[in-house]
Parts: C-alpha cells; structure tokens; sequence
DNA sequence: CTGGTGACCGCTT
DNA sequence: AAAGCGGCCACCA
C-alpha cells in the first residue's frame, strides 16, 4: 500500500470536488500532519499525474492562487476555478463559500 | 551522508 | 501591523 505522504496528498487532492477549492494546510491537516503545507505544495509542484490532479484547486489560506504556479500563469489556475463555478473577489476565493473541508 | 530549497502555515517577537 | 523562525517531506548538488 502506497502510504506514502505524497501518494497521501494526492489521493487528498484528487478528491476535491468540481467547483469547490481547498487550502493547502486543509489538504495537510486531512493527510495527517497540518505542518505538510510545505510539503503539500512541492507535491503538487512536481505534479506527476497533470489533468488528474486538480491543482488549481488548491489555493492558500488567504483564498489566493500561488504565484509560482508556472502552468499558464496565475490566470490560468483563476480561469479554471471560474469555469468550474468558483467565484473571484478582489482576485481571491470566498473560502467561505467555496472551501471544501474534505468531508465530502 | 550533509546541506539547502520549495506551490505553506502558525506562533512568537 | 510587520517580520522572523521552526516544522514537515522529498529531491538535487
């Protein structure tokens, strides 16, 4: 069984459902440890499933895109949550509304 | 093997 | 309010 903390991020990440977002220290808190924010971000970074994990779902705590997102451009991360539903304010997601707190 | 770094978060000055 | 530091994991030199 891979129970490794990356397999664990993404088996996280992958369950994020369409139109709702998650923060890193959530995705961190769900895999075990709230302090693998650090390492919840290099996972994704080195991403090596693109198009099945959802990384644009994943935004920090304050509701903002990373700027080191290197797909595209942050816009692009910004287009993807908006085609899924998600709504923008003042270049920030309402995680009050679309936060998922990995409870399904 | 050692050291440094990275898509972060929280606590402490 | 702003800045600094530690913590966790994996990868590269």
């Amino acid at each position: 069984m891979s129970e490794n903390t990356f397999t664990k991020i993404y088996e996280v990440v992958k369950k994020i459902p369409r139109g709702r977002v998650c923060t890193y220290g959530q995705i961190a808190l769900l895999v075990g440890n709230p302090r693998l924010s650090r390492v919840v971000g290099y996972a994704l970074h080195v991403n090596p499933e693109p198009g099945v994990i959802p990384c644009h779902r994943v935004v920090n705590r304050n509701g903002e895109v990373s700027r080191a997102f290197a797909f595209g451009g942050e816009n692009m991360q910004i287009q993807l949550l908006e085609d899924e539903g998600v709504e923008f304010v003042a270049g920030r997601v309402p995680l009050d509304r679309y936060m998922w707190y990995g409870d399904e």
